[in-house]
DNA sequence: AAATTAAAGGATAATTTTGTCCTTATATGG
DNA sequence: CCATATAAGGACAAAATTATCCTTTAATTT
Protein backbone atom coordinates (compact mmCIF):
# COMPACT_ATOMS: atom_id res chain seq x y z
CA UNK A 1 0.00 0.00 0.00
CA UNK A 2 1.15 3.17 -1.24
CA UNK A 3 2.26 5.21 1.84
CA UNK A 4 3.84 8.05 0.73
CA UNK A 5 3.48 11.98 2.18
CA UNK A 6 0.28 13.30 1.19
CA UNK A 7 1.44 16.27 -0.93
CA UNK A 8 -0.98 18.79 0.81
CA UNK A 9 -0.18 17.90 4.18
CA UNK A 10 3.60 17.07 3.87
CA UNK A 11 4.09 19.02 0.81
CA UNK A 12 7.35 20.06 1.98
CA UNK A 13 8.92 16.34 2.41
CA UNK A 14 6.72 15.86 -1.42
CA UNK A 15 8.99 18.13 -2.61
CA UNK A 16 11.76 17.05 -1.72
CA UNK A 17 11.33 13.21 -2.80
CA UNK A 18 9.96 14.93 -5.89
CA UNK A 19 10.54 13.53 -9.37
CA UNK A 20 12.66 10.41 -9.22
CA UNK A 21 11.35 10.04 -12.42
CA UNK A 22 12.01 12.45 -15.37
CA UNK A 23 9.41 13.65 -17.91
CA UNK A 24 9.67 12.00 -21.78
CA UNK A 25 8.57 13.47 -24.82
CA UNK A 26 7.41 10.51 -27.03
CA UNK A 27 6.52 11.47 -30.34
CA UNK A 28 5.69 9.53 -33.98
CA UNK A 29 8.39 10.49 -35.53
CA UNK A 30 12.20 11.31 -34.24
CA UNK A 31 13.21 14.81 -34.10
CA UNK A 32 15.33 14.02 -37.26
CA UNK A 33 12.24 13.31 -38.84
CA UNK A 34 10.50 16.18 -37.64
CA UNK A 35 13.36 18.13 -39.06
CA UNK A 36 13.60 15.97 -42.52
CA UNK A 37 9.70 16.36 -43.25
CA UNK A 38 9.80 20.36 -42.26
CA UNK A 39 13.26 20.78 -44.08
CA UNK A 40 12.12 19.09 -47.22
CA UNK A 41 8.69 21.20 -47.32
CA UNK A 42 10.82 24.22 -46.80
CA UNK A 43 13.29 22.89 -50.08
CA UNK A 44 10.42 22.61 -52.27
CA UNK A 45 8.72 25.98 -51.24
CA UNK A 46 11.96 27.84 -52.47
CA UNK A 47 12.13 25.37 -55.58
CA UNK A 48 8.92 26.55 -56.74
CA UNK A 49 10.16 29.83 -56.09
CA UNK A 50 13.15 28.79 -58.29
CA UNK A 51 15.77 29.35 -55.63
CA UNK A 52 17.99 26.84 -53.81
CA UNK A 53 17.75 27.06 -49.77
CA UNK A 54 20.99 26.70 -47.88
CA UNK A 55 21.70 24.56 -44.48
CA UNK A 56 21.80 27.49 -42.25
CA UNK A 57 18.90 29.60 -43.80
CA UNK A 58 16.70 25.99 -43.31
CA UNK A 59 17.89 25.29 -40.07
CA UNK A 60 17.09 28.66 -38.77
CA UNK A 61 13.32 28.79 -41.17
CA UNK A 62 11.94 25.72 -39.74
CA UNK A 63 13.30 25.97 -35.82
CA UNK A 64 15.97 23.41 -36.13
CA UNK A 65 20.20 23.81 -35.18
CA UNK A 66 21.63 23.96 -38.34
CA UNK A 67 24.24 21.87 -37.90
CA UNK A 68 22.64 19.03 -37.13
CA UNK A 69 19.79 20.24 -39.55
CA UNK A 70 22.79 20.00 -42.08
CA UNK A 71 23.53 16.26 -41.16
CA UNK A 72 19.83 15.52 -41.79
CA UNK A 73 20.16 17.12 -45.21
CA UNK A 74 23.10 15.27 -46.25
CA UNK A 75 20.87 11.97 -45.56
CA UNK A 76 18.06 13.42 -48.02
CA UNK A 77 20.57 14.11 -50.29
CA UNK A 78 22.61 11.07 -50.17
CA UNK A 79 19.04 9.53 -50.44
CA UNK A 80 18.05 11.35 -53.15
CA UNK A 81 15.38 12.39 -51.93
CA UNK A 82 16.62 16.14 -52.60
CA UNK A 83 19.74 17.67 -54.97
CA UNK A 84 22.77 19.51 -53.74
CA UNK A 85 24.79 22.20 -55.35
CA UNK A 86 28.10 23.29 -53.87
CA UNK A 87 29.76 26.47 -54.14
CA UNK A 88 28.48 29.96 -54.54
CA UNK A 89 24.84 30.30 -54.87
CA UNK A 90 24.86 26.48 -53.90
CA UNK A 91 22.26 25.18 -51.72
CA UNK A 92 19.36 22.44 -51.34
CA UNK A 93 16.62 21.95 -54.13
CA UNK A 94 14.27 19.93 -55.25
CA UNK A 95 13.13 19.19 -58.45
CA UNK A 96 11.32 17.04 -61.04
CA UNK A 97 13.20 14.20 -60.21
CA UNK A 98 11.79 14.04 -57.06
CA UNK A 99 8.05 14.96 -57.34
CA UNK A 100 8.06 11.04 -56.77
CA UNK A 101 9.58 11.21 -53.31
CA UNK A 102 7.16 10.21 -50.71
CA UNK A 103 7.35 11.82 -46.67
CA UNK A 104 7.60 7.64 -46.11
CA UNK A 105 10.93 8.31 -47.59
CA UNK A 106 11.99 10.77 -45.62
CA UNK A 107 11.04 9.13 -42.29
CA UNK A 108 12.99 5.84 -43.44
CA UNK A 109 15.78 7.65 -44.76
CA UNK A 110 16.45 8.99 -41.01
CA UNK A 111 14.76 6.53 -38.85
CA UNK A 112 14.86 3.32 -40.73
CA UNK A 113 11.62 1.55 -41.02
CA UNK A 114 10.85 0.16 -37.72
CA UNK A 115 7.69 2.22 -37.39
CA UNK A 116 6.51 0.69 -40.58
CA UNK A 117 7.37 -3.08 -39.93
CA UNK A 118 8.09 -3.15 -36.74
CA UNK A 119 6.43 -5.29 -33.92
CA UNK A 120 4.94 -1.99 -31.52
CA UNK A 121 5.41 -3.25 -28.51
CA UNK A 122 9.25 -4.14 -29.40
CA UNK A 123 8.92 -7.91 -29.96
CA UNK A 124 11.56 -9.17 -31.99
CA UNK A 125 9.36 -9.40 -35.24
CA UNK A 126 5.62 -8.36 -36.40
CA UNK A 127 3.97 -11.22 -37.17
CA UNK A 128 0.10 -12.05 -37.57
CA UNK A 129 1.06 -15.93 -36.96
CA UNK A 130 2.34 -14.76 -33.33
CA UNK A 131 1.12 -11.48 -33.14
CA UNK A 132 1.60 -9.02 -29.86
CA UNK A 133 -1.49 -8.14 -28.06
CA UNK A 134 -1.58 -4.91 -29.85
CA UNK A 135 -1.16 -6.04 -33.02
CA UNK A 136 -4.39 -6.15 -34.90
CA UNK A 137 -5.25 -2.51 -33.80
CA UNK A 138 -2.33 -1.24 -34.48
CA UNK A 139 -1.69 -2.81 -37.78
CA UNK A 140 -4.77 -0.22 -39.37
CA UNK A 141 -3.13 2.15 -37.44
CA UNK A 142 0.04 1.93 -39.11
CA UNK A 143 -1.93 1.55 -42.53
CA UNK A 144 -3.28 4.78 -41.91
CA UNK A 145 -0.08 6.48 -41.27
CA UNK A 146 1.50 4.45 -43.68
CA UNK A 147 -0.92 6.01 -46.83
CA UNK A 148 -0.54 9.33 -45.45
CA UNK A 149 3.12 9.50 -45.38
CA UNK A 150 2.97 8.16 -49.37
CA UNK A 151 -0.20 9.88 -50.39
CA UNK A 152 0.32 13.20 -49.29
CA UNK A 153 2.35 15.21 -52.09
CA UNK A 154 5.51 17.30 -50.26
CA UNK A 155 5.07 19.37 -53.26
CA UNK A 156 1.16 20.48 -52.17
CA UNK A 157 2.62 20.44 -48.86
CA UNK A 158 4.54 23.45 -49.60
CA UNK A 159 1.75 25.09 -51.64
CA UNK A 160 -0.36 24.89 -48.70
CA UNK A 161 2.62 26.37 -46.34
CA UNK A 162 3.48 29.49 -48.89
CA UNK A 163 -0.40 30.09 -48.95
CA UNK A 164 -0.37 29.76 -45.27
CA UNK A 165 -2.55 27.56 -44.38
CA UNK A 166 -0.03 25.63 -42.35
CA UNK A 167 3.09 26.77 -40.52
CA UNK A 168 6.60 25.03 -40.85
CA UNK A 169 7.67 27.07 -37.93
CA UNK A 170 7.01 27.37 -33.87
CA UNK A 171 4.05 29.01 -33.71
CA UNK A 172 4.05 32.39 -31.91
CA UNK A 173 2.79 32.86 -28.83
CA UNK A 174 0.58 35.25 -29.88
CA UNK A 175 -2.98 33.88 -29.93
CA UNK A 176 -4.76 32.85 -27.30
CA UNK B 1 20.10 -2.66 -43.65
CA UNK B 2 18.57 -0.49 -45.70
CA UNK B 3 18.99 0.11 -49.64
CA UNK B 4 16.30 1.56 -51.20
CA UNK B 5 16.21 1.10 -54.81
CA UNK B 6 18.20 3.95 -56.59
CA UNK B 7 15.68 4.63 -59.61
CA UNK B 8 18.55 6.78 -61.49
CA UNK B 9 20.87 3.51 -61.46
CA UNK B 10 24.26 4.87 -59.51
CA UNK B 11 23.89 2.33 -56.51
CA UNK B 12 27.37 0.71 -56.64
CA UNK B 13 28.56 4.62 -55.57
CA UNK B 14 26.34 4.91 -52.64
CA UNK B 15 28.11 1.88 -51.59
CA UNK B 16 31.51 3.37 -51.56
CA UNK B 17 31.00 5.90 -49.13
CA UNK B 18 28.15 3.76 -46.64
CA UNK B 19 26.38 4.61 -43.48
CA UNK B 20 28.49 7.34 -41.61
CA UNK B 21 25.02 7.78 -40.18
CA UNK B 22 23.66 5.17 -37.55
CA UNK B 23 20.43 3.77 -37.86
CA UNK B 24 17.84 4.46 -35.29
CA UNK B 25 14.92 2.46 -34.29
CA UNK B 26 11.64 4.31 -33.71
CA UNK B 27 8.46 3.22 -32.61
CA UNK B 28 5.42 4.76 -31.70
CA UNK B 29 6.45 4.20 -28.04
CA UNK B 30 9.30 4.43 -26.24
CA UNK B 31 10.83 0.98 -24.75
CA UNK B 32 9.72 2.06 -21.34
CA UNK B 33 6.28 2.46 -22.38
CA UNK B 34 6.30 -0.98 -24.41
CA UNK B 35 7.68 -2.64 -21.23
CA UNK B 36 4.67 -0.96 -18.92
CA UNK B 37 2.65 -2.16 -21.68
CA UNK B 38 3.37 -5.66 -21.85
CA UNK B 39 4.38 -5.88 -17.50
CA UNK B 40 0.68 -4.97 -16.94
CA UNK B 41 -0.59 -6.90 -19.17
CA UNK B 42 1.46 -9.96 -17.28
CA UNK B 43 0.61 -8.86 -14.08
CA UNK B 44 -3.19 -9.14 -15.17
CA UNK B 45 -2.77 -12.61 -16.18
CA UNK B 46 -1.73 -13.29 -12.93
CA UNK B 47 -4.01 -11.70 -11.03
CA UNK B 48 -6.49 -13.48 -13.17
CA UNK B 49 -5.14 -16.64 -11.67
CA UNK B 50 -5.14 -15.27 -8.17
CA UNK B 51 -1.55 -14.38 -7.57
CA UNK B 52 1.13 -11.70 -7.79
CA UNK B 53 4.42 -11.14 -9.78
CA UNK B 54 7.59 -9.76 -8.57
CA UNK B 55 9.48 -7.61 -10.97
CA UNK B 56 12.02 -10.13 -11.84
CA UNK B 57 9.81 -12.75 -12.58
CA UNK B 58 7.70 -9.78 -14.54
CA UNK B 59 11.21 -8.65 -16.59
CA UNK B 60 12.01 -12.39 -17.24
CA UNK B 61 8.52 -13.55 -18.73
CA UNK B 62 8.23 -10.14 -20.66
CA UNK B 63 11.60 -9.87 -22.24
CA UNK B 64 12.76 -6.86 -20.15
CA UNK B 65 15.63 -5.64 -18.45
CA UNK B 66 14.59 -6.59 -14.58
CA UNK B 67 15.77 -3.74 -12.82
CA UNK B 68 14.58 -1.12 -15.39
CA UNK B 69 11.04 -2.91 -15.48
CA UNK B 70 11.44 -2.26 -11.80
CA UNK B 71 11.63 1.45 -12.01
CA UNK B 72 8.83 1.31 -14.49
CA UNK B 73 6.33 -0.53 -12.12
CA UNK B 74 7.18 1.89 -9.63
CA UNK B 75 5.90 4.38 -11.72
CA UNK B 76 2.93 2.18 -12.19
CA UNK B 77 2.05 1.58 -8.77
CA UNK B 78 2.93 5.25 -7.56
CA UNK B 79 0.10 6.24 -10.60
CA UNK B 80 -2.11 3.95 -8.94
CA UNK B 81 -2.33 1.68 -12.10
CA UNK B 82 -1.33 -1.86 -10.50
CA UNK B 83 -1.13 -1.96 -6.61
CA UNK B 84 2.10 -3.25 -4.66
CA UNK B 85 3.00 -5.33 -1.72
CA UNK B 86 6.08 -5.60 0.02
CA UNK B 87 7.75 -8.49 1.42
CA UNK B 88 7.67 -12.58 1.43
CA UNK B 89 4.78 -13.39 -0.91
CA UNK B 90 4.57 -9.57 -2.05
CA UNK B 91 4.84 -8.11 -5.71
CA UNK B 92 2.49 -6.33 -8.25
CA UNK B 93 -1.12 -6.81 -8.65
CA UNK B 94 -4.27 -5.84 -10.38
CA UNK B 95 -7.65 -5.81 -8.73
CA UNK B 96 -10.99 -4.24 -9.18
CA UNK B 97 -9.70 -1.02 -8.67
CA UNK B 98 -7.60 -0.89 -10.87
CA UNK B 99 -9.86 -2.48 -14.04
CA UNK B 100 -11.03 1.06 -15.53
CA UNK B 101 -7.36 2.06 -15.80
CA UNK B 102 -6.66 1.80 -19.55
CA UNK B 103 -3.44 1.27 -21.96
CA UNK B 104 -3.59 5.44 -22.56
CA UNK B 105 -3.08 5.70 -18.87
CA UNK B 106 0.00 3.60 -18.89
CA UNK B 107 1.59 5.37 -21.59
CA UNK B 108 1.25 8.67 -20.17
CA UNK B 109 2.54 7.59 -16.94
CA UNK B 110 5.96 6.68 -18.74
CA UNK B 111 5.99 9.17 -21.44
CA UNK B 112 3.79 11.79 -20.55
CA UNK B 113 1.11 13.03 -23.09
CA UNK B 114 3.46 14.37 -25.68
CA UNK B 115 2.26 11.61 -28.08
CA UNK B 116 -1.48 12.92 -27.52
CA UNK B 117 -1.67 16.39 -27.41
CA UNK B 118 2.25 17.61 -28.99
CA UNK B 119 2.39 18.70 -32.52
CA UNK B 120 4.04 15.34 -34.35
CA UNK B 121 6.32 17.98 -36.25
CA UNK B 122 7.38 19.63 -32.64
CA UNK B 123 6.09 23.11 -33.50
CA UNK B 124 5.61 24.13 -29.78
CA UNK B 125 1.70 23.57 -30.05
CA UNK B 126 -0.52 21.43 -31.57
CA UNK B 127 -3.13 23.74 -32.71
CA UNK B 128 -5.80 24.26 -35.22
CA UNK B 129 -5.74 27.39 -35.95
CA UNK B 130 -2.20 27.24 -36.67
CA UNK B 131 -1.43 23.92 -37.79
CA UNK B 132 1.46 22.20 -38.77
CA UNK B 133 1.56 20.33 -42.65
CA UNK B 134 0.35 17.35 -41.29
CA UNK B 135 -1.91 18.30 -38.58
CA UNK B 136 -4.84 17.57 -40.38
CA UNK B 137 -4.00 14.10 -41.34
CA UNK B 138 -2.02 13.42 -38.31
CA UNK B 139 -4.85 14.04 -35.20
CA UNK B 140 -7.24 11.65 -36.93
CA UNK B 141 -4.60 8.80 -36.97
CA UNK B 142 -3.88 10.06 -33.31
CA UNK B 143 -7.35 9.54 -32.52
CA UNK B 144 -7.77 6.30 -33.39
CA UNK B 145 -4.84 5.64 -31.47
CA UNK B 146 -5.65 7.42 -28.24
CA UNK B 147 -9.17 5.19 -28.71
CA UNK B 148 -7.32 1.89 -28.90
CA UNK B 149 -5.80 2.61 -26.11
CA UNK B 150 -8.55 3.70 -23.81
CA UNK B 151 -11.07 1.15 -25.21
CA UNK B 152 -9.23 -1.62 -25.34
CA UNK B 153 -9.25 -3.17 -21.71
CA UNK B 154 -6.34 -4.65 -20.09
CA UNK B 155 -7.80 -7.30 -18.84
CA UNK B 156 -9.13 -8.56 -21.93
CA UNK B 157 -5.80 -8.55 -23.45
CA UNK B 158 -4.65 -10.59 -20.52
CA UNK B 159 -6.96 -13.28 -21.27
CA UNK B 160 -6.05 -13.31 -24.90
CA UNK B 161 -2.72 -14.10 -24.02
CA UNK B 162 -3.90 -16.68 -21.32
CA UNK B 163 -5.41 -18.21 -24.22
CA UNK B 164 -2.97 -18.17 -26.38
CA UNK B 165 -4.16 -15.88 -29.04
CA UNK B 166 -1.40 -13.16 -29.04
CA UNK B 167 2.29 -13.42 -27.17
CA UNK B 168 4.11 -10.95 -24.83
CA UNK B 169 7.14 -12.09 -25.11
CA UNK B 170 10.35 -12.28 -27.96
CA UNK B 171 8.83 -14.51 -30.70
CA UNK B 172 11.45 -17.51 -31.08
CA UNK B 173 13.04 -18.04 -34.10
CA UNK B 174 10.60 -21.77 -35.03
CA UNK B 175 8.24 -20.40 -37.04
CA UNK B 176 8.68 -19.59 -41.39
C1' DA C 1 11.01 -9.95 18.10
C1' DA C 2 13.97 -11.66 14.42
C1' DA C 3 14.77 -13.24 9.96
C1' DT C 4 13.42 -13.01 5.42
C1' DT C 5 11.53 -11.27 1.35
C1' DA C 6 10.32 -8.01 -2.01
C1' DA C 7 9.25 -3.17 -3.31
C1' DA C 8 11.01 1.79 -3.10
C1' DG C 9 14.45 4.64 -3.96
C1' DG C 10 19.16 6.65 -4.89
C1' DA C 11 23.31 6.76 -7.40
C1' DT C 12 25.58 5.90 -11.37
C1' DA C 13 26.79 3.75 -15.89
C1' DA C 14 25.95 2.58 -20.79
C1' DT C 15 23.81 3.62 -24.94
C1' DT C 16 21.36 6.32 -28.19
C1' DT C 17 19.92 10.52 -29.90
C1' DT C 18 20.64 15.16 -30.47
C1' DG C 19 23.66 18.86 -31.21
C1' DT C 20 28.30 21.49 -32.22
C1' DC C 21 32.58 22.58 -34.38
C1' DC C 22 36.03 22.35 -37.49
C1' DT C 23 38.30 20.59 -41.68
C1' DT C 24 37.96 19.05 -46.45
C1' DA C 25 36.07 18.82 -50.97
C1' DT C 26 33.94 21.03 -54.79
C1' DA C 27 31.23 24.07 -57.60
C1' DT C 28 30.74 28.95 -59.01
C1' DG C 29 31.91 33.52 -60.21
C1' DG C 30 35.37 36.70 -61.06
C1' DC D 1 43.38 30.17 -62.36
C1' DC D 2 41.97 32.11 -57.89
C1' DA D 3 39.00 33.39 -54.31
C1' DT D 4 34.84 32.34 -52.19
C1' DA D 5 30.81 30.11 -50.83
C1' DT D 6 28.60 26.07 -49.52
C1' DA D 7 27.88 21.05 -48.99
C1' DA D 8 30.25 16.76 -47.13
C1' DG D 9 32.32 14.71 -43.59
C1' DG D 10 34.81 13.62 -39.23
C1' DA D 11 35.40 14.16 -34.46
C1' DC D 12 33.51 15.29 -30.46
C1' DA D 13 30.11 17.10 -26.77
C1' DA D 14 25.65 17.33 -24.49
C1' DA D 15 21.36 15.56 -23.36
C1' DA D 16 17.97 12.07 -23.09
C1' DT D 17 16.87 7.39 -22.63
C1' DT D 18 17.80 2.91 -21.19
C1' DA D 19 20.00 -0.03 -17.89
C1' DT D 20 22.47 -1.74 -13.51
C1' DC D 21 23.62 -1.94 -8.73
C1' DC D 22 23.18 -1.13 -4.09
C1' DT D 23 20.84 0.66 0.15
C1' DT D 24 16.60 1.49 2.63
C1' DT D 25 11.87 0.57 3.86
C1' DA D 26 8.17 -2.21 4.92
C1' DA D 27 5.52 -6.40 4.85
C1' DT D 28 5.26 -11.50 6.10
C1' DT D 29 6.59 -15.65 8.26
C1' DT D 30 8.65 -17.98 11.88
S1 LIG E 1 3.29 -8.25 -33.49
FE1 LIG E 1 3.33 -6.45 -32.33
S2 LIG E 1 2.60 -5.03 -33.76
FE2 LIG E 1 2.58 -6.84 -34.92
S1 LIG F 1 -0.09 21.32 -35.26
FE1 LIG F 1 1.26 19.72 -35.75
S2 LIG F 1 0.03 18.01 -35.26
FE2 LIG F 1 -1.29 19.63 -34.77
Amino acid sequence: MDKRPDPIGFGFFAFVKMNIFRIKSSYMFSKASQYAIKAIIYIWMKSLQDSKAGAKEIGSEIDAPEAFTAKILQQLSRAKLIGSVKGPNGGFYADESHTNKTLKDVVRAVDGDSLFTGCSLGLNKCSEKNPCPLHFEIVGIRQKLDQMLTNKSIKHLAVEVIKGETNIKRILQVNK
